[in-house]
DNA sequence: AGCACGCCGACT
DNA sequence: GTCGGCGTGCTC
């Protein structure tokens, strides 16, 4: 018999600090535990509330009693609310919205104001369903026929047979059930039901394919640990088509068969629905998909049949970090270096490291697979921290697209160069498909003089203006600075600037111009808008019906376009020079993933890059396939200046509010700021010129911190922790950029 | 976060 | 005279 309860230690899903503590009524103290969810009063209101644990309380006080319980089952594991405590205090967030954050939306049960406690919104309903079984009675006791007897019949083959498999199968048939149940032949019943959303979609089994020389050693390497359950993290650098994912699909059934299971984290899953299906088809059902595109109700569904153990295997994008999948013995982490594993609101975390973590915790293989690993996983490997594994060629020994720069000098009316012109045309007589990429939208980027050669740019970000031309306005992207069109050069005084470069949209105009028989395509973010706008461009180029597609880095992920034998590259070094200490890793990531669009076919692939500056390190190892040559050389400039995996990066904490602000040559000191929505200016206003004790920032990093829109709530809770001298530099191990490799 | 308390400007 | 703006403080 265990003691009752006297109190218990919750945490609450606020932006506060610290935990409470609660009495527990003597009809419910048997019932507490670790992991469930109570409902208790909190200040005038009435909140769920995360139970931590039990006992404990601060001397003297009286406690506030609980007023009900709201699960029967922990949530979590004690494992997996170690997890939890664990991010709470590295990235610096209340340990209750850390919890709910790890909890699908909308299942927690609040109320407003003392009065009203009863009327509580929220708490996600179960969908349940009717199900029919054999009743006691004797079927010779009423006469059937048709249908009513043919149902009764499969009734008792199957023992027990949901509302819509009869629907399914006998179509309408109410009648005939209504009698079978009046006259107790059959009984009904509801029953839960989970809200499939590969309901009615079948797919082909396959089987393990053979593994070349290099996949069986990855494969080898990552045994042992698996199956004696030790944590062990591995990148695997394999170059595009070189067949990772059977690695990973071996990997996993490895796993699966010393009775474990596996998690799969990818960049965005509604990109890459052949992921997916993949999957299914290896190890049909017992998935679990988490994506961004679930309803609440089937994301809440999916959780359920996690936390109940009904699935072996989870795939899903940053946030199925949380999932509640225990015995993990496999993480893989598919294109590691992808950016979009970062949380970037609320609780900032980066699911690729919190990958690390868990597997640590778990004992589990942990698979960091990328063509372009980040140099700082590279460089973990090369010091021995993670074990490194090779896929260098490609499967069938497919070259990979033969690639050159050119460096003919580009103007807006020419965007594309006389040897992509002449490439493009050979591809169209061919009758193959073409894909020209260029990261910038719109028409034109930005004005330029013809004297000086100046570029207006913005005063505050130092980057270029980008030219509107509807609006007749200069605008920057980053902080909505605006100019006037007709302007005179900023440093020499001419009076007529020039439009300079080009945005897709330009693009296609010109390309419709020039090959007025070929059919031109854009995807960008302005083209896919609205859901199926993604697919239905893809579907055409799929279809043959494009013969050439431009875009901007959305064509340079996911899909594959068997049917592209010729990929041109525009203006490679735009993203060079943004303020963003990666971004010629960046830029090297992006232009390998474009150039990997050749050639994915039966025919051989040619990629044209068009760059005015070509001899970049970044530009030149992309074209020449030298992954290992960048790195090194990323690696070492990083040293020189003290970046990561180097250096730290200066890190802000708001102690009160846990807002963790990041520095120091990073952008992500200007993006973390800029979600803070205060305006540099209005803070200079009240804090005069007081930037320094808040950040440290050089050279042009520095001007990029003109913000937008004033939120008065965060600058309140800036000014107060400014007041009250609460705003600690702390070292970046504590904030969001380090490898926790480097902790574990 | 949310909610209450508390202190100063334009309105039935 | 009050309604309501937002600055401040608190939540076991």
């Amino acid at each position: 018999m265990p003691l009752p309860v006297a109190t218990i230690e919750v945490s609450v899903p606020l932006p506060l600090e610290g935990s409470f503590h609660y009495a527990v009524p003597e009809s419910l103290a048997a019932a507490v535990r670790p992991g469930i969810r109570v409902l208790v009063p909190f200040g005038r209101r009435t909140v769920s509330a995360y139970v931590l644990g039990c006992g404990g309380a601060p001397d003297g006080q009286s406690l506030k009693s609980i007023l009900e319980l709201l699960d029967d089952e922990p949530l979590w594991s004690e494992q997996q609310l170690a997890f939890f405590r664990w991010i709470a205090d590295y990235y610096l967030h209340p340990l209750g919205e850390v919890l709910k954050t790890a909890l699908p939306a909308g299942i927690n049960r609040q109320s407003r104001k003392k009065g009203d406690a009863s009327v509580l919104t929220g708490g996600r309903t179960i969908r349940t369903e009717r199900w029919y079984r054999r009743g006691e009675l004797d079927r010779n006791a009423v006469s059937l026929r048709g249908k009513s007897l043919e149902i009764l019949a499969w009734v008792e083959e199957a023992g027990a047979v949901s509302a819509a498999e009869v629907k399914a199968r006998f179509g309408d048939c109410a009648p005939q059930l209504k009698k079978l149940r009046d006259t107790g032949l059959l009984l009904a019943e509801q029953r839960e039901a989970y809200r499939n959303p590969f309901a009615g979609v079948t797919v082909e089994r396959d089987l393990p394919k053979p593994l070349s020389r290099h996949q069986q050693a990855a494969l080898d390497a990552v045994a042992a640990p698996l199956d004696s359950a030790t944590f062990a993290p591995f990148l695997l650098h394999g170059v595009t088509g070189s067949g990772k994912t059977e690695v990973y699909l071996q990997t996993i059934a490895r796993s699966l068969a010393d009775d474990r299971t596996a998690l799969v984290l990818v960049p965005e899953i509604s990109l890459t629905p052949q992921l997916v299906h993949r999957f299914r088809a290896r190890f049909g059902d017992g998935i679990a998909v988490l994506h961004s595109a679930l309803s609440d109700g089937e994301r809440y569904d999916e959780w359920r049949r996690i936390r109940r153990g009904e699935v072996r295997i989870v795939i899903g994008a940053r946030s199925a970090i949380f999932a509640p999948l225990e015995r993990i013995g496999i993480i893989v982490v598919d294109e590691e270096h992808e950016a979009s594993f970062k949380q970037s609101d609320g609780l900032r975390y980066n699911a690729r490291d919190l990958a690390l973590v868990r597997g640590r915790q778990e004992g589990a293989v942990v698979l960091l697979g990328s063509a372009t690993p980040l140099v700082t996983t590279r460089h973990a490997a090369r010091n021995g921290r993670l074990g490194y594994l090779e896929l260098p060629e490609r499967i069938g020994s497919r070259p990979l697209p033969e690639t050159r720069l050119v460096t003919e000098r580009m103007t807006a009316e020419q965007p594309l160069s006389p040897p992509l012109l002449e490439a493009l045309a050979h591809t169209l007589a061919r009758g193959e498909q073409s894909l020209i990429f260029l990261n910038r939208r719109g028409f034109a980027s930005f004005l330029a003089c013809p004297a000086c050669g100046a570029q207006l740019s913005c005063p505050n970000c130092s980057v270029s203006l980008t030219y509107h031309k509807s609006r007749s306005r200069s605008i920057c992207h980053y902080c909505d600075y605006q100019v006037p069109f007709p302007c005179i050069c900023p440093a020499c005084g001419e009076p007529e600037l020039r439009e300079m470069g080009a945005g897709t949209e330009r693009v296609e105009h010109e390309l419709a111009a020039r090959f007025p028989e070929a059919r031109v395509a854009r995807m960008d973010s302005d083209t896919v808008a609205g859901k199926g706008g993604h697919a239905r461009i893809l579907d055409r180029v799929a279809r043959g019906e494009v013969d050439i597609l431009v875009g901007t880095q959305m064509i340079a992920k996911g899909h594959d376009f068997p049917g592209v034998t010729l990929v041109g590259v525009l203006q490679a070094e735009g993203s060079l020079y943004l303020p963003d200490f990666r971004a010629a890793e960046r830029t090297f990531q992006l232009l390998s993933q474009v150039i990997g669009r050749a050639g994915r076919g039966e025919l051989p692939g040619r990629v044209l890059v068009q760059a005015l500056q070509p001899d970049h390190y970044a530009l030149v190892h992309a074209v020449n396939h030298d992954y290992d040559q960048f790195c090194s050389e990323e690696l070492a400039f990083r040293e020189e200046l003290g970046y990561p995996p180097f250096g730290h990066l200066a890190a802000l904490l708001f102690s009160g509010t846990s807002e963790t602000a990041v520095s120091d040559a990073a952008t992500e000191a200007a993006r973390l700021l800029v979600e803070l929505k205060v305006r540099l200016k209005l803070r200079t206003e009240l804090l005069g010129p007081a930037q320094a004790p808040f950040y440290r920032l050089r050279g042009r990093f520095r001007r990029h911190l003109l913000l937008k829109d004033a939120d008065r709530s965060a600058l309140r809770r800036l000014l107060t922790a400014y007041r009250k001298e609460r705003v600690t530099p702390v070292r970046v191990r504590e904030a969001v950029d380090v490898d926790p490799v480097d902790l574990l």
